[in-house]
DNA sequence: TGTACATCAGTGAACGCGCGTTCACTGATGTAC
DNA sequence: TGTACATCAGTGAACGCGCGTTCACTGATGTAC
């Protein structure tokens, strides 16, 4: 949280601080209002303590603030996966693959608005006329995917899964997983099965029971 | 498509006929942008050809309108479905269950932008301090998923699926349609497996292939 | 060591725009007598 | 059958607001000499 009393300008050489205090800025819009859209030029300067004008000596454009928004979230959320695996311990893939899965929907249930941010595509229709490229998008996800390839493979290798073709196998399951936490991170109401996430996960991953 | 030259004040008694105007405008402004935030007030007053004012005869507020957006493409989606189901001819229970699960995959790819908004949420944070309720927004999806179930039962009675707890699966099958549809619906790039909506029907609804 | 100067971080005022909403209204049309 | 009147469908002007972006600027800080 940003305080625009005390807030001293940056040193020489150091403006780029300010980069960072803007996208965290967004962030916390985002987190608190649930609204992609209250991410606006003039609310981060405000939620940072500086005049409007001066983000742009740091973003060219509004969208480019989303992106980077979306890219930081991507970074966090692979970032989570990461421990999430490396703290099973041991090396069983069946837990490998579980830890994956849930720390994905952990995230996304731990932050409905950056989730559905991430994936909600409305920034891109945005971004026509804008300084940012198709590239910037597609690779997004990859890491997370990756991941997800590498525990799926595991209990492939260890005979705990049947897939006779794990890259299809992991964009299903992937999928999958996308669909059960956006819903979560949209719906008010829903009549939720209590082993939702187990039951998707065993069936397209193709675990034997 | 609306023309405002030539748009006669309807007679008296049909005033509700601007009603379905003002939500076909809508949608058209939907399709057309990709983008819900350009349903405005404004924006679909212009496209009706009326003064925006005039709004307010039919719609409390401009939150309102959307949800008359969504629940007229539920209401569509449902009725596409049914159909589907009603064109398999026979009664065979695997081919309709592929025909609803297809047919809603194909509505989402027929109308992106309309799927997006159904479930994207981004609407719903505004509805604070507006005419509408939560029960306006829990029982939209319902018929559709009522439809899925059935199918799925038939596949059930008839040994063709072997699902312990067919309510659960209902779920878990719309949630993975749901991922797959929308992240189809935002993506712009993304390594689709050619057979990926069979490989994911058939896991998720336990079908012996 | 002192000082002139370039650079850097950020400002303040202003622009035009589209938005949702309000208000008092207009004028056509059907209806009661 | 004629006419006064109530009702209905829709208007036009105006409001205050937040937005993205532009422009010329200020003042602190480090650096070259």
């Amino acid at each position: 949280m940003s305080d625009n009393l005390t807030r001293a300008r940056n040193r020489r050489g150091e403006g780029a601080r300010l980069r960072d205090e803007i996208v965290a800025a967004a962030v916390e819009l985002l987190d608190e209002t649930g609204d992609e859209s209250s991410i606006s030029l003039r609310s981060v300067a405000r939620r940072v303590g500086i005049a409007a004008p001066s983000i742009y000596r740091h973003f060219p454009d509004q969208p480019s603030i989303m992106l980077a928004v979306v890219r930081q979230a991507f970074t966090e959320l692979e970032a989570q996966l990461r421990l999430a695996v490396a703290a099973v311990g041991d090396d069983d893939p069946r837990r490998r693959l579980f830890a994956v899965c849930d720390g994905y929907l952990d995230f996304a249930q731990e932050h409905p608005e950056r989730y559905r941010t991430m994936f909600g595509g409305l920034w891109m229709p945005a971004l026509e006329g804008t300084s940012l490229t198709e590239a910037d998008l597609v690779a997004l996800g990859d890491g997370c995917l990756g991941l997800l390839r590498e525990v799926l493979d595991g209990c492939v290798a260890a005979g705990h899964a049947t897939s006779t073709d794990p890259a299809a196998d992991t964009i299903a399951l992937w999928l999958g997983l996308h669909g059960l936490a956006h819903q979560r991170s949209v719906t008010v109401a829903f009549p939720w099965p209590a082993d939702i996430a187990q039951r998707m996960i065993t069936a397209l991953a193709h675990l034997g029971d």
